[in-house]
DNA sequence: ACCTGAACACCGTTCAAGT
DNA sequence: ACCTGAACACCGTTCAAGT
């Protein structure tokens, strides 16, 4: 609550709102409330403020979502492809993209299906990635393809990621699905520092890079 | 609209509603409407009732949700891993997959985030496809992580697919990311019989059984 | 221009009343 | 048990009034 005094209507001295700032706040809010509380109220209640006001400053609840991309985008560190060879560079890549997504587990199902529609920095980081693919060889119509299959698999493992951990689990059923049940299982032990979700991301990046390295 | 003639108050002869029928209109009205339009008063105009018999039925407009889940997967073909090879089935099984989330666009956005929690026929799934892999050899545990890989690779790969098709254009920013652009546009001539989203689906799976195959 | 206060249409859901 | 009708709390958004 940035604000309990009372405050009267009319213009104050200086702003209490700024577009930056109700964005960083809706973050905030929303990794603390989640998707179903994540009101217009509850956002400008947090800003100490009554709910109209925002209106003077964002479009609305839609383009509250579509300004948050940017700061959830903020950590995914597409630098690399300038220093490192391209399979390394997409493995870090991936891990950072992965992660900035995960570190705002409500966020992500909220943006994974507003469109992004030409961003700017989304755009660039498609530069960065286009140009370290095409430095390595990579033939200039595979490129866009390659880089989409990598974002479908790291936006699948970020949403897998973020899923409730017992997800995957049989439960009562599991009588009626011994071979997945024991596989299950058998993956459980396999690396105690990863994560089931973990595991995955890892086995598949490494197989996916592996493979477009091959299919170059 | 299954009936329009009115309907005094008390219960009717016959029931107007039911479960199964409630789930079977609510994706109809859902791929119709989208998910902003998708409300318990449509669905109940589009079942010639009002909105508060829907609550005789169902728990409420999450439990239609989780619900309409398996009419989206009824789709699924995973009957392939009984009789081919577990890199040829799990290309048919993925097409499938992917196919059946796409041919319900705005459901996919709904359900990407609900999470399933033991569901029996998506369980059923994994039991097969659990199976398929172990009789072709691979070690039990790394067959989930290989599995889950797979499925977020697809499911992100379904959202692609009904992303809106200009999404990836660079549009004004072309000149600031010229690379990008090339790349792009030299994929479009690549082949014309699949789109954007296709061309890098088959490329990801492609690869990503390629290179699941080198790390079992 | 930027805040509050009042109002609007609509949402999901509950519950009494009717058959 | 299963429908309608009336009501509830809450949602996003608009707009006049105040400074």
């Amino acid at each position: 609550m940035a604000d309990t005094l009372e405050r009267r209507a009319g213009r104050p001295a200086k702003n209490v709102l700024s577009r930056d700032l109700i964005l960083a706040t809706a973050i905030t809010v929303l990794n603390r409330t989640g998707p179903e509380d994540f009101t217009m109220a509850a956002l400008a209640k947090e800003l100490g403020v009554k709910t109209p006001a925002l209106y003077h400053h964002v479009g609305g609840k839609n383009d509250i979502l579509a300004g948050m991309r940017q700061f959830v985008t903020a950590g995914i560190d597409y630098g690399v492809f300038k220093t490192l060879p391209w399979d390394e560079a997409t493995v870090i890549w991936a891990r950072s993209y992965r992660a900035a997504f995960a570190a705002h587990p409500y966020a992500i199902s909220l943006l994974a299906t507003v469109p992004v529609t030409g961003a700017h920095p989304t755009l660039v980081m498609y530069e960065e990635v286009s140009k370290g693919f095409r430095a390595a060889g990579w033939p200039e119509a595979k490129i866009v393809s390659a880089m989409v299959a990598l974002e479908n698999f790291i936006l699948g493992s970020a949403l897998d990621a973020v899923a409730p951990p017992d997800m995957m689990e049989p439960g009562d059923f599991a009588p009626d699905v011994p071979v997945y049940t024991n596989a299950l299982r058998a993956g459980e032990g396999a690396d105690p520092q990863l994560s089931r979700a973990d595991q995955a991301f890892e086995l598949g990046l490494a197989a996916l890079v592996a493979g477009l390295a091959a299919f170059k």
